[in-house]
DNA sequence: CTTAAATAGTTTAAACTTAAACTAATATGA
DNA sequence: TCATATTAGTTTAAGTTTAAACTATTTAAG
């Protein structure tokens, strides 16, 4: 009885890998979120002062896409970060559906100082790994995020 | 001007290797929640659920170790799952403090039906790698969750 | 033009999440 | 014993997250 056919060992597998994988991105989290210490940030606010850091200006439904959340979600992030003077909307002309969040020169001092922190807490935690296992990691995570993906069955 | 020392450029891979890991860890937490389609369960719950249904009955603190929460949260999620009749509370005899969760008869039905689709959703997703590239992406998670950490550096 | 559809953002309700303060039960140690 | 500390769980306050219903604006179709 309780046998497993090769289907249940190779799901079984997959579970495995995929625990794994789960662990990793929270661990790497972890040290990236380390920068935050006393920083009185949470860190999808922090999420939103590192899009609006590296990308420039972004309106909301822009920064919905680069954080993976709903426009509701950006509304309330941003009315907070807004109340305590750390971004500023800013209706736009052209379109006046769309409201461009900027950071404001307090929100800049905030993120330059945490941003090499971040940046560093994480490249210390990816360490474990050789340059060239970082390599082969990147490239077999990119294959998981769609890019060789050739649809099979309904996936229903 | 401008110019990146080895360091950044190190950084630059890392950061690139830790944003590949966190969009995959993503990706196939979404297969993995597809079997949640109609089933009015959230993910947290679900988690609880399928923990239980591993595991066996379970403490709450228990729980918030699987799940990597803390204690409030576990009564809340409980608290939830529990008005609906999904678990059962029942303090412990030996050491009072604690309270064991337990699936009911209802839980019980419900995680038997989804898990299944759980389970065939992340092995879809996981197929877009061979089983030797399964491996080797488990190994180096592995290497990331410290299983290989010969402390270098103070961490701090 | 005028209506209909699509888009950007807000609001609401329900649930999740954390940290911190709290209660109750247990363990430790002078 | 009795005071202290630890542990398990709850509660609270603040913030995050989603889906759904809503407003305002823009675009497309007639």
């Amino acid at each position: 009885m309780k046998m497993r056919t090769p289907n249940h060992r190779k799901n079984q597998k997959a579970l495995d890998a995929f625990a794994s994988l789960w662990r990793a991105s929270e661990s790497l989290g972890v040290s990236a979120r380390r920068s935050l210490k006393g920083k009185d940030l949470t860190s999808c606010q922090f999420g939103v002062l590192e899009v609006l850091y590296r990308l420039g200006p972004l309106c909301q439904y822009e920064l919905g896409d680069n954080l993976s959340c709903t426009g509701g979600n950006v509304t309330v992030v941003v009315d907070n970060l807004e109340k305590r003077g750390i971004v500023r909307r800013e209706r736009c002309c052209e379109d006046r559906r769309q409201i461009y969040v900027h950071l404001t020169k307090t929100g800049r001092g905030l993120i330059s100082q945490i941003f090499p922190k971040h940046v560093s807490g994480i490249a210390q935690a990816m360490a474990q790994l050789t340059r060239q296992e970082q390599k082969i990691l990147e490239r077999l995570c990119q294959k998981l995020n769609g890019r060789n993906a050739k649809p099979k069955g309904n996936g229903a």
